[in-house]
DNA sequence: TTTTAAATCCCAAATAATGGGATTATAGCA
DNA sequence: TGCTATAATCCCATTATTTGGGATTTAAAA
């Protein structure tokens, strides 16, 4: 019924929520995407009634409820978590004491966690964390996701990112890049140590589906300090064997079968969220 | 640099997305939009791009990496998760093996589960799922929640669902209405059997700040058939109990004390995202 | 009540989305 | 390898939409 505003706002808007920054005042994105008030309010409104913004009382905006929702879509529809979920628990609950799973995969020019399961034991965070944009040549879940992918594609990225990729001592040429890509490629696997987190080991294997195009591996994140190399060598054989039972489930995986849902409780349209208080409420408190 | 579409295309597209059906395909989005091909492949391509959605080789579009992204930053931002998932952790160790613990919070004319807990032991499903969006009259969470909203949304709410309401036994007028949401609230508690779940209980308690304008409650789900009335006399008082330090722990949270991230990885920019497989790749085997 | 600032409303000007069709790229097939 | 069918992209005049400056309304504080 509203205007509303571009998908270029939206993206821009939500791109001003950091790990800093949770909260977004109209003034913040009137001064970072250079909008006049009038439009300001306008666009914050609309994602508001969407709900991908959520008014903090006299604050500013949130994160909505949409991102949840959206999440949760993501979690039961998508096949690779559908598929990969009982075989990280299974490798979880044979793990080591405090280690973590962690399933990944890649996105555009990065690699990205999409699950990760605890073992049992006292758990140390990962930082590694499900959502979280992870560059494709730092740790060995980033190492063994840019071993598989296809070559043209290794090729266009380091061109892109020759100079992350020197920095972070994986090729200072595009020969020792691609040398390095090729060992992991032979070995079926990559150890990598203290990359991403100190005094943590992750081991990862990757497995692919060329059906639904998707690049991807399963990890196992150790203490440094509590595993011996026998440890590791056993881990490796596990991650490997988790990684290729997932990309064996993935080939016979059946679209038809689907979890049907109870029954379809409320989800709110458009018509009753417009009607509800989406807008922002008057008068935001100056604490100044 | 390219045109994208509105807000209004990036919702309706976004809603396409059910429990049943997790991937989209053009000619879905020109029939369901009621949009030329040409848009349809623009508006696609630019949330592509923006990472809302991720191609699925040749069969179309599920839901991408991004809101994988924004749900992390929900989680690591929300001052709600942050005090209150401690509270649910401790509930849930000594809650009844089996149960599930819930973090509820208003969203709109709904309900919100935004985090669960699980007690140790077997664990059956709890369909008050983490994003699911629930109707604000069924099941113990939604009728506590609903009973902390304030009484003009409450009679504007009723003028909104009066059907909804009426069949779902929650009042035949607006009178019996408002006095079903009074008992509750005088109670402070709710207590619903088998109106979410079949052969589960709910128990409910609420918790709201006036700071953030937040109303929610946590919830603990049992087994219906193995749990005593003493059982759940117990849990009721650990329940409110919950709710009350959740509510204490809100009312002091500090926004200063924010988790410093170690250093902030790759987050691949609008400039890359573009140069990479953002937009469709060619040629969708038709299966007729 | 008055004051102050936020949030919304309004409307002409300007910009950016639109969509029909032509064009190019792709995969399958002979 | 060339041919065909179809998917994906490109082009550009038309049009509908956003835009934004300021006036107006609303709500909280003084």
């Amino acid at each position: 019924m509203a205007g509303t505003g571009s998908v270029q706002h939206l993206s821009a808007l939500l791109d001003l929520f950091t790990d800093r920054q949770w909260i977004v005042t109209i003034d913040e994105v009137m001064a970072k995407l250079e909008l006049p008030r009038s439009t300001a309010y306008r666009t914050v409104g609309a994602l508001s009634r969407a709900g991908f913004l959520d008014r903090v009382s006299d604050e500013g905006y949130s994160l909505g409820p949409r991102i949840l929702q959206l999440y949760r879509l993501l979690q039961v529809g998508d096949p690779l978590l559908q598929v990969a979920r009982p075989v990280c628990m299974a490798l979880a609950a044979t793990a080591p004491r405090g280690s973590a799973v962690l399933l990944c995969r890649s996105y555009f020019d990065g690699v990205m966690c999409v699950h990760q399961e605890m073992a049992p034991g006292p758990q140390e965070a990962v930082s590694y964390q499900v959502g979280r944009p992870m560059p494709l040549y730092r740790g060995s879940s980033s190492k063994t996701v840019l071993a598989a992918l296809d070559r043209p594609r290794l090729t266009k990225l380091y061109d892109r990112q020759s100079d992350d990729i020197r920095r972070a001592g994986f090729g200072e040429s595009r020969e020792a890049f691609l040398a390095n890509v090729k060992a992991i490629q032979r070995a079926g696997y990559c150890v990598a140590r203290g990359e991403v987190d100190k005094g943590r080991i992750g081991i990862s294997s990757p497995f692919a589906d060329k059906g639904i195009g998707l690049t991807g591996c399963i990890s196992l994140v150790l203490s440094e300090a509590s595993s011996t190399e026998e440890d590791i060598s056993r881990a490796i054989v596990q991650v490997a064997a988790a990684a290729h039972d997932t990309m064996q489930r993935l080939a016979v995986w059946k679209p038809a079968t689907r979890s049907s849902d109870i029954d379809s409780p409320a989800r709110p349209d458009a018509t009753n969220r417009a009607t509800a208080s989406g807008s922002p409420s008057r008068r935001a408190r100056s604490t100044s």
